[in-house]
DNA sequence: TGGGGGTTCTGCAACGATGCAGACATCATG
DNA sequence: CATGATGTCTGCATCGTTGCAGAACCCCCA
């Protein structure tokens, strides 16, 4: 099973193992003799250098790792491809892993036997932990954040603006002279920040209109999944005076609130208008297709790609806050 | 930056290194008031082990590697998600890697200079690259493949019976009296051999039906997006006799279909019904939800661990092809 | 001929952990 | 008291690689 060491392939071409890792390497100046017998002797025997031990030696590993909630959420879905594709670039690699908003297997990750020291940094989506507790449980290793709103900023952290986002997804409905506008997906408690965010800014939107929020009509949702976002739906539908617009937190939420109109029979967007966060890539082919605020994903993984890099190699910058473009992207469910 | 090392702890606490190591491990007997001692040091410095220099003596690194074509694709996303959850049981953990259905990726991954030495294992999912040109870059470390068809298997191998899924889904339309029943996906040309199977089951289900197949009726994709099905779906209702039903080989496809279907005038199910494979959950909230074959990709991810698992742990079994279960799923795009 | 400078090549130590064999002390037993 | 068994603890070697310092050799020119 084991391969060919340094050591073999030495012995075969009769130098010094030395030698040969220079050869391996194109390091130290090789003469083209022996340079060609240690090549020939590294290809009979399928010479593959083992990675582990060059990591032990060199203190890095040339992998990060991406913690996502939920892999299967398309949003975390097409980050991960994005941040997959700017770690390649680099030279490194990712390994993906999902806590599915567990605080305990995230406490796991940061923990003393945690597989954490295998890798040169980690970029952390959403947490279910505190700022609190992971500024004390804070590993050795570079942390970047991802679209977590973590408070007086003692890490990296990449973000949107969620506050304008759902502003203007907001205004957007009210613009369309929609008077009753819902807002899907509020979580108005701790580690709830980024939800939070968002309801700020529908809020600043009615304001800016003059307008009052039925605070009937805020929805709260323990997480994002179009399943809990028809259940929010039907809620609201039920109301004496039900909304005639909706914005949802994500994505997710809003298919499944389009879902439970059209059962309902009500019709999108005439008599409801929906609105999004996120554009996966689903709410375009979607019947009708969704209205989102689009936050540059590659943006977002490059921005913090970049900056996890620059803590790896050392430049011990006092922590970024990085806020990255979005925009309002108008499909059917909103412009009919 | 780099965190102490057994050599600290064992200064600190006054004692040889190795008892160190025996304390963090739990191994040989140690005497509670060393232990103690240790462990205090221990805590003071924070210690955590390193776990590539653990790997590098114990010769394991207990992770594996999933490569897919393409992580944002719902499919592998929910199937990277059942791996993920298989391996952690198994005490492993996985790197996701995508591909883009790019042969050079994949020639990459198997080269000399792969990352693939880290890995325990290697679960790879469709592949560009030939059976042929695998096996002659055949790794050191265990493979098994999921979902395509490698012939004459040299690997082990965990999919679903592709034909008799494709003949039930295309069944499932003759049984409701379609008479003209297309096809979405066929890929006939080397290593599309998923495609190609589906495409026999397809036309099993015609001969068994007695009815023949209108070629017209079968559109070739290069890849399973919802753009192209869209785009398929739009030539076969520019046929003179368009099809009353259509058979998407994935539900991506068969979403992108739907979407160019309403986007025409038509209904579906009653102008044209459709299904899909692979029962994604988007399929369950679109609007018509999906009609699909659901493989089961708990059971997928659970027999390619347990297999994969079993190969590292050196039982040199022969290769395995092992079917894991699927059943139709009747939704409203083909129940109306 | 001898010494300076360059080119090739090599051995040793180290990365941080664990396996192994053995040192040392303690204690029970004949 | 000698013997051996048992329980603790330690040092050395090792995993496969690379950094470093220097050895060996060649060439050139004074």
């Amino acid at each position: 099973m084991a391969g060919p060491t340094l050591r073999d392939v030495a012995k075969r071409a009769n130098v010094s193992i030395r030698t040969v890792s220079n050869v391996v390497n194109g390091y130290a100046p090789v003469s083209d003799e022996l340079r060609t017998r240690v090549q020939a002797a590294l290809d009979e025997l399928d010479y593959r250098p083992n990675l582990i031990a060059r990591n032990l030696k060199q203190g890095r590993t040339g992998m990060i790792a991406l913690v996502v909630p939920e892999l299967d959420v398309p949003y975390f879905a097409e980050l991960a491809r994005e941040v997959i594709k700017a770690a390649r670039s680099h030279g490194y690699v990712v390994m993906v892993d999902q806590t599915d908003g567990d605080g305990d297997r995230e406490r796991e990750l940061l923990g003393r036997e945690s597989r954490a020291t295998m890798f040169d940094g980690l970029l952390l989506s959403p947490l279910a932990i505190s700022a609190e507790e992971l500024r004390s449980r804070a590993n050795r290793i570079p942390v970047v954040l991802l679209g977590e709103h973590i408070f007086n900023g003692s890490f990296h952290h990449v973000a949107m603006d969620n506050v304008a986002a759902a502003r203007e997804a907001t205004a957007h409905l009210l613009d369309l002279g929609r008077r009753r506008v819902a807002a899907i997906g509020d979580q108005p408690y701790a580690n709830g920040e980024t939800a939070q965010l968002r309801t700020a800014g529908y809020r600043q939107a009615h304001a800016r209109a003059g307008l009052e929020v039925d605070e009937e009509l805020v929805v709260t949702t323990p997480h994002f999944h179009r399943r809990l976002g028809a259940e929010a739906m039907e809620r609201l539908l039920a109301l004496p005076e039900p909304p005639d617009a909706v914005f949802c937190y994500n994505d997710l939420l809003a298919l499944g609130a389009i879902r439970a109109l059209t059962r309902a029979g009500r019709r999108v967007p005439d008599d409801v208008a929906v609105v999004g966060v996120d554009d996966i890539e689903e709410g375009q082919y979607s019947t009708p297709s969704l209205t989102t605020i689009a936050p540059d994903k590659g943006e977002i993984a490059r921005r913090a790609v970049d900056t996890l890099m620059g803590a790896i190699n050392g430049s011990a910058a006092a922590p970024s806050e990085i806020v990255v473009p979005h925009r309002l992207i108008v499909r059917e469910s909103t412009a009919g």
